[in-house]
DNA sequence: AATATAGTTTATAATAATTCTAAAGAAGAA
DNA sequence: TTCTTCTTTAGAATTATTATAAACTATATT
């Protein structure tokens, strides 16, 4: 459980500054002993419903984007008509369960190191995740 | 390179009706040597520039849903705006080039078997998909 | 061949996620 | 305190996608 000043530093550290509205998104993201996934609207919920306030839209999209961007969220690849977010930001792999629609990490040593034998010239890799899909047997 | 009555054939085996609409997507879809990648948007301007023709917006998200519930297209898992469809329907992985956000397959052969030691109690794997992302080095 | 039926196409409206705008407010510097 | 820059906000705009309902067409039936 971090506390509401190491958050302010650590806003001010990436150059954000620690408004009300910052915190208490770093409250409900950051503030727990897991990591966990999210759409724009859970969180909008999450702040109504936990903390009983309310951000506005606009702002939770774009405190979003610049929690991202500083590297503290991580954007995930699922098709779906919105996006997802993570506060696991490293590399990392999934399940993504189709009968639920919901998406659950992968520890990394579940997974044997995978191998790809070929490469795009000029191309560097920035990441190799794998996404297994399932749904109810 | 497919004939008409082969396309035609194939529609009808699968309940579609061959319209016009629909034999000139498959001409643009199928009649190729190599499968590729889509949105809807490259899809509507393939149609205008290659066949010299249109087709309405709604038919071609109909078709393109169609195709894809009798298995002749698979959408791709990227994050974006916008959906993406593949004429290669196999379980295959990706490259996603992040400079031209283009998307480029993987041969399965170039990848080793991806091993993973865990499972989801009461749920069975029906994929298991890498995602390579790439950029300009 | 004419008719009936169900499936299909189409323009357009509706929806939903996201981004934009511009004005008001708040934080930090001077 | 004052100034400047950053941030928040409501609401409008944008964009991809889906829904609607009327016109059209493929095909089965007479
Ligand atoms: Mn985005
Ligand atoms: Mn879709
Ligand atoms: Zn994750
Ligand atoms: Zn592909």
């Amino acid at each position: 459980m971090l506390k509401n000043n190491e958050f302010i530093d650590k806003l001010r550290s990436s150059g954000l500054r620690p408004t009300k509205q910052r915190l208490k998104l770093c409250k409900v993201l950051f503030n727990r002993s897991t990591t966990f996934h999210f759409t724009i609207n859970d969180l909008k919920k999450q702040i109504s419903e936990k903390l009983n306030e309310k951000i506005s839209l606009a702002t939770i999209y774009n405190t979003v984007h610049a929690f991202k961007k500083k590297g503290y969220l991580k954007e995930i690849s699922i098709n779906s008509d919105k996006s997802y977010f993570d506060t696991n930001t490293k590399i990392h792999h999934h399940f993504f369960d189709n009968s639920t629609k919901e998406l659950i990490d992968i520890n990394d040593n579940q997974v044997e190191k995978i191998k790809i034998n070929t490469s795009l010239p000029g191309k560097k890799i920035t990441s190799v995740e794998v996404l297994v899909k399932v749904e109810n047997k």
